[in-house]
DNA sequence: GCATGATCATGC
DNA sequence: GCATGATCATGC
């Protein structure tokens, strides 16, 4: 017998979607008067967590070493936060899966039990408040959870350390503060509760695998801070993700930012060097204080281009301050502009016009040709490199000598200044891609 | 009119 | 307080 579910309980984005119903809602809003009734009875006293489960999503997890919608491999986690002045803060650490000391020692971190379980989370965080009752907590944000590439770096460090005192007999000695994101918390029922370890006699605490708190906050702070600009359904249709990303801008064509922040109510200084941006955030149905999800996932850089009439741009694009101390480090193959120029820029590109005045023309995404990036780039890198170690820095590419890119200066002002290998001291520089280069770039894909 | 140098406004 | 993305100013 399947059951039928609200979504599909195989397809990680659509439990996501599911979830996410559930912001700005608390349970006894969204579950059935009979669900509501077993729990204010006392019978199913169980936590937040288990409600969700079973009434919410109407799973009946048991296994404990495969994550709880075992098809879509997701594990459902129910986590408070609170309220810390302005701020939302971890309410407690998350504990992700109890430790069995006699299992543990055997694994290895890639064969773990606890990569398997904890691959992708569905994070539920909902809003604790003094005196409330555990149905009226509002939801605050419902998300997948995978880590991040360098912070699975560091949790594996963190259980290497956890599992290797339990491989040396000191499972008793394990503390919290052995590791910085993964901590091994205590985890029972009573304070007397203690376990067998296998290679000491010594008994040690029950403990759990637990993100601390301090880590948690780091992940509401990831979560709120974004904010998704198309929503799957969207994508179901069949069309991609730029697709419907220039869909967004189509009905604002030809118009100017003016009419576009009356139409839109972007209550922003026209003067404010942020104003173009909120414009395309606003379009996207981003909201100001957020950054646009996708384009943070993507690692893509959005700028705003104003062509003049003869169709280059007015401004060139700048890259962020690079040290003078650190850059003569890099390689090419490794450098920060070869990562910069290889990365995917979505462009809003409006067109001036004789009074510059600025409509919307189009928006395009681009990715700077790569025979273009290991030539011209490679050299202006490798000419800036060689400059700053004769101690000549202060001449470095100029626009009129490469295709591609120049350096620049790029700081509060001209005082504003940064060591040199050398000992001295130079106006704080960056990469600038060429206004030129630009103008022939998107000439040359305006049809694409 | 463009290349280069200088600085501003904002958000974290 | 400062870095970043954006923009202004100037000199040829």
């Amino acid at each position: 017998m399947s059951r039928t579910y609200a979504y599909d309980p195989t397809a990680p984005a659509s439990i996501e979607a599911y979830a996410k119903r559930l912001v700005g809602h608390c349970l006894r809003d969204m579950l059935a008067e009979e669900d509501r009734t077993v729990y204010q009875a006392g019978s199913g006293k169980g936590n937040l967590g288990d409600i969700v489960e079973r009434s919410y999503f109407k799973i009946n997890p048991g296994n404990v070493s495969a994550p709880d919608f075992v098809e879509a491999g997701v594990e459902l986690k129910t986590t408070p936060i609170k309220r810390v002045g302005k701020r939302l803060r971890a309410k407690e650490r998350l504990v992700l899966q109890m430790i069995d000391y006699d299992v543990v020692y055997g694994e290895n971190w890639e064969n773990s039990s606890f990569r398997s379980k904890n691959e992708l989370l569905l994070l539920m965080f909902y809003l604790w408040e003094e005196g409330r009752a555990s149905l009226d907590y509002v939801f605050k944000i419902a998300r997948l959870w995978s880590f991040p590439e360098e912070d699975l770096e560091i949790i594996r460090d963190d259980w290497e350390k956890i599992v290797g005192k339990v491989r040396a007999g000191r499972a008793h000695e394990i503390s919290e503060g052995d590791t910085l994101y993964l901590a091994a918390c205590t985890k029972s029922s009573s304070g007397a509760d203690r376990r067998c370890q296998p290679f000491s006699d010594e008994l040690a605490k029950p403990r759990a695998f637990a993100l601390k708190a301090s880590y948690m906050n780091s992940v509401i702070d990831r979560s709120l801070s974004l904010e998704t600009a198309v929503a799957p359904e969207e994508l179901k249709t069949g069309r991609t993700f730029e697709e419907v990303v220039h869909e967004r801008f189509k009905p604002f064509i030809g118009t100017t930012p003016e009419e576009i922040a009356e139409r839109l109510g972007v209550d922003a200084a026209r003067n404010a060097k942020s104003f173009y941006a909120l414009i395309t955030k606003r379009i996207l149905g981003v909201r100001e204080d957020k950054k646009i999800a996708e384009f943070e996932k993507a690692d893509i850089i959005v700028r705003t281009i104003r062509l003049k009439l003869n169709g280059v741009p007015k401004e060139a694009i700048s890259f962020k301050a690079f040290s003078y101390l650190d850059i003569v480090t890099q390689t090419w193959e490794e450098s920060d502009l070869r990562e910069d120029l290889t990365r995917r820029f979505f462009f809003v590109i409006y067109q001036l016009d004789g009074q510059g005045q600025a409509r919307l023309s189009r928006t395009q995404f681009w990715t700077p040709p790569i025979e273009d990036v290991e030539s011209h780039g490679q050299r202006c890198f490798e000419q800036t490199v060689q400059m700053i170690k004769e101690d000549r820095a202060e001449y470095l590419p100029k626009a009129s000598e490469n295709k591609v890119c120049h350096v620049r200066p790029h700081g509060r002002n001209s005082r504003d200044m940064l060591p040199t290998p050398g000992g001295g001291r130079v106006v704080r520089k960056s990469f600038w891609l060429n206004q030129r280069y630009m103008a022939q770039q998107l000439a040359t894909i305006e049809d694409s």
